[in-house]
Parts: structure tokens; C-alpha cells; sequence
RNA sequence: GCUCCUAUAGUCUAGAGGCCAAGGACACUGCCCUUUCACGGCAGUAACCCGAGUUCGAAUCUCGGUGGGAGCGCCA
């Protein structure tokens, strides 16, 4: 039986009528008494009071229902919603907060689109304390900026200012190479000497195991030195692959690969490693090491953080909890680095920090406020969904909230 | 082709089966304030993609359709 139950009747009937200029309905009350754990065997035994209280509430004015809610609102229950200015939560926050990243590729300036969809991790560690780290991914020597290792760090000290940490991948590899290896002696990954056309066409495609897949570990090992050797293989002869599953119904997870040779020049590391890992080898073993219990991550990522979680699952570490965002598209803007890169070069701008590029250099240098990109984010919150905007649309938005 | 995500006003969103007669913000309109602009205050217009199903009850759950988006690299 519901405790108080003709006050809560007369306290939904008060709360409905002052938002309906004085005249309540049955059914608004009614209803939250379902909610309150009235059972349906009841409401026989029950409608004749509601309509007693309803009759009562409406012949009162206005005024006299006002005052009398006031009294008893305390007894009813109120529906939640989420501050305009407030984050949403997160679900399972550690009592010491939350450690999550933001791991950018230096392969050029950092954009609005990397402020949009990551500003929001560093508000989280901002609200519940924890550690933020900023990775950066420089585990591509093709691709990788000798400049934008000092650049990505004063633009995230301007954007986040709570940064706890950069770590760099290149200076991790033989952590990397430690879990590789563990990952072979747990049957967990091999070396494919497929070329890249056969194994695609031969094997994902068709849902066959490739040959390579099925040497023993003794083998696997053998193979794996090769790759470090520098005597050993050549680049693109042998790649470490993840074993998943080449029936998967989805065809991006079906052994997907975790290293490959590369004898191009790093920036940092110059000539010292020819194997290096791809993302999702790397990006596993630092989220591990690490400790990430949240990440906050662009869509583009979703069948990335499915690949990641298999690494996670051999190694019976629990993967953090993972939201994925939805992308800002600008109709008029093009963000990717290969865009701009060629435009700086055929000379259409200046450099990066062209204040007609909306790279994070040039909002700096045209006085642009990080909190505009705080508060844009908090507007958002939380979601999966896509936008489509225009650059004259977002930055009206990103101005207004600069004023502010 | 296969896998997956998503759908609330012009825009960004709140919303976890009844307390939704759908809330807020921006934009817009009107009024007030102000010498003007800005700011502020008040009022107003405006939305649950479509179709089935489950239920006493669906914006909310399920299925289908449609629209939008992502992935299927020896990039990240």
C-alpha cells in the first residue's frame, strides 16, 4: 500500500492544475501513482477518490492550489532532468575519479574537429578528478610530423588545461613487443607472410583461414623474430595478425593485424625500430597500462574499440566503459590533414596557423576563449548522433559562447 | 555486398513505460528597459521520421520501412 496516498492524490492534482492554469485531469493523477507502485487490481477502488480530490482542486483558484502545493510537494516525486550546464554522469566512477585520453596522431595541427569530440573527456576528469592523459600516436614513421609533437602539446595545455600526462608510443615500443609476444605464446596472434591482395581476396573475403594461421607457436615465435631481425624479413612480407576469427559475420574483425614492418625513418626514433605496431595493438596495451576506465571517442572508432576489447578479453582485463560520438561534418570545411597539408603547399595558405584555417594555432592567435569549446560541449553532452554544420554556422556558435 | 550506430521545433538538446497537456538553450516575433548598439526582463510561434506490435498505458520497449552516419587498410 502506498504510504500518504489521498496527500500524493492531492499533491498531483495540485502540481497538474498550476501547470494547466488551474484545472487538473484524472489521469495526471493517476498516473504517478502507478509510478509510486499502485497495482491495477486498485484503481476501481481508487478512481472515485482521484475524482473526489480532482473535483475539489479545481474549484479552487489558482492562487489557493499555488500555496497548497507548496506545502505538499515535498511528498511527490519529481521527474529527473539534466541541468542545462552540467555533464551528464558517467555510469561506475571510481572513488578516485576517472582516467581517461585523448590520444591524437602528430601528423599535423590540431583542429576544431579534434577540440569538438575530445574537450568533453577533460571536462569529465575536470568533474570527478583522475588523470587525463594526452597520447600521442606517433606509431606510423610515414606519418608521422617531427613538428606537431611541440605544437599538439601547447594547443592542448590552451584547449584542456588539466592535461595530467603526454606519453609518446614511440618511446613505448618494447611494450609493446613484450605484449605481442605474450599474445603468441597464448595463441592469440601469428605471423601472416599473405600478401595483403591474397589474404583479403583468398581468405577474408571467403571466410578462410589463411595458412600461416595454423603454424604452431614454435613457428609463430621463429616468425616474430624474423620480423625484429634486421636480417629478417623485408617490409610488407610478414604482418602480426590478431587471431579473432575469419568466420566473423562482421568483416572488419576477421584477423585484423597488430604490427608490420616499416624501414622508413622515424622522427624520434630514426632508424632503431623496423617493426612497429598499429593502433590496435598499442592503443590495447596503453589503455591497459594505464588504467583507462572511460573513453569517449569518435564513432569512426566503434568496430576499432570492438578489436580492442578482444585484445582486452586475452588478457582478462575488463574494458572501460566506452561511449562513441558523433562526428561534426562541415559542409564547407575540409579538416582532413592531407586537405590542408596540400592547400599550405600549393600555397592557398600561409601555414597552419593561417587564421583562415580553423586549426586550434589560429584560434589561439585570433583570441578565440577554450571555454567557448567547453561550453559547446556541454551543450551537447553525450551523443552518437551526427551534424552536419556549416564553418559560418559553427562559428557564430563557438563566438556566442566566447561572449558569454 | 557484409557489420554497426542513429532519428524530439529552424538549430543544439532534456527525456531510462505512467509525475509529458513533451522541458531548456540559441534563433525568430512582439513588448519593456536603453540616446543608439549590446546586455537584461516579459510574452509568443515552433518538434517526438513512417508503419505495425507488446502494454491498462509508448517520445521511451520490439520488429519492419525510410532518412542520416561509420567501419570492412601492413592509417589513426
Amino acid at each position: 500500500m502506498i504510504e500518504n496516498i489521498e496527500k500524493k492524490m492531492l499533491a498531483y492534482a495540485l502540481k497538474n492544475a498550476v501547470e494547466h492554469e488551474g484545472k487538473c485531469q484524472s489521469g495526471a493523477v493517476l498516473n504517478p501513482l502507478f509510478h509510486e507502485g499502485l497495482d491495477k487490481a486498485e484503481v476501481k477502488n481508487i478512481m472515485p477518490k482521484i475524482n473526489e480530490v480532482v473535483k475539489k482542486v479545481n474549484s479552487m483558484s489558482l492562487d489557493e492550489q499555488k500555496k497548497e502545493l507548496e506545502e505538499t510537494e515535498k511528498l511527490i516525486s519529481h521527474r529527473k532532468v539534466r541541468a542545462e550546464d552540467e555533464l551528464p554522469e558517467l555510469p561506475d566512477v571510481p572513488k578516485t575519479g576517472v582516467v581517461m585520453r585523448f590520444a591524437p596522431a602528430p601528423s599535423g595541427a590540431l583542429h576544431v574537429g579534434h577540440a569538438i569530440s575530445n574537450v568533453i573527456s577533460s571536462l569529465y576528469v575536470e568533474k570527478y578528478g583522475g588523470k587525463f592523459y594526452v597520447r600521442i600516436e606517433d606509431t606510423n614513421p610515414e606519418k608521422t610530423d617531427k613538428n606537431a609533437y611541440q605544437t599538439i602539446k601547447e594547443d592542448c595545455d590552451w584547449l584542456f588545461g588539466n592535461v595530467t600526462e603526454y606519453i609518446i608510443q614511440s618511446e613505448r615500443l618494447e611494450l609493446y613487443y613484450s605484449y605481442a609476444k605474450k599474445l603468441i605464446e597464448k595463441n592469440a596472434a601469428y605471423v601472416c607472410t599473405c600478401s595483403q591482395e591474397d589474404f583479403k581476396l583468398k581468405y577474408a573475403d571467403k571466410m578462410q583461414n589463411c595458412p600461416c594461421r595454423d603454424l604452431d607457436n614454435k613457428e609463430q615465435e621463429k616468425r616474430w623474430q624474423k620480423m625484429l631481425d634486421k636480417k629478417g624479413y623485408a617490409e610488407g612480407e610478414a604482418v602480426l595478425r590478431f587471431k579473432s576469427n575469419m568466420q566473423h559475420k562482421n568483416p572488419a574483425m576477421r584477423d585484423f593485424p597488430l604490427a608490420r614492418i616499416s624501414l622508413k625513418e622515424h622522427p624520434k626514433q630514426g632508424t632503431k625500430y623496423r617493426v612497429w605496431p598499429l593502433m590496435n595493438l598499442s592503443v590495447s596495451v596503453d589503455d591497459m597500462e594505464l588504467g583507462m576506465t572511460h573513453v569517449i571517442r569518435g564513432k569512426d572508432h566503434h568496430d576499432n574499440a570492438e578489436r580492442q576489447k578482444m585484445i582486452f578479453e586475452i588478457f582478462n582485463k575488463p574494458y572501460p566503459w566506452t561511449f562513441f560520438m558523433g562526428r561534426i561534418k562541415f559542409s564547407d570545411l575540409k579538416l582532413g590533414k592531407r586537405h590542408i597539408k596540400a592547400a599550405i603547399e600549393s600555397g592557398e595558405f600561409s601555414g597552419w596557423e593561417d587564421e583562415k584555417l580553423p586549426t586550434l594555432v589560429s584560434l589561439r592567435k585570433r583570441g578565440f576563449n577554450p571555454i567557448a569549446f567547453k561550453k559547446f560541449s556541454i551543450q551537447r553532452g553525450l551523443t552518437s548522433v551526427d551534424k552536419v554544420m556549416d564553418s559560418k554556422e559553427f562559428f557564430a556558435i563557438l563566438e556566442r559562447f566566447s561572449k558569454e
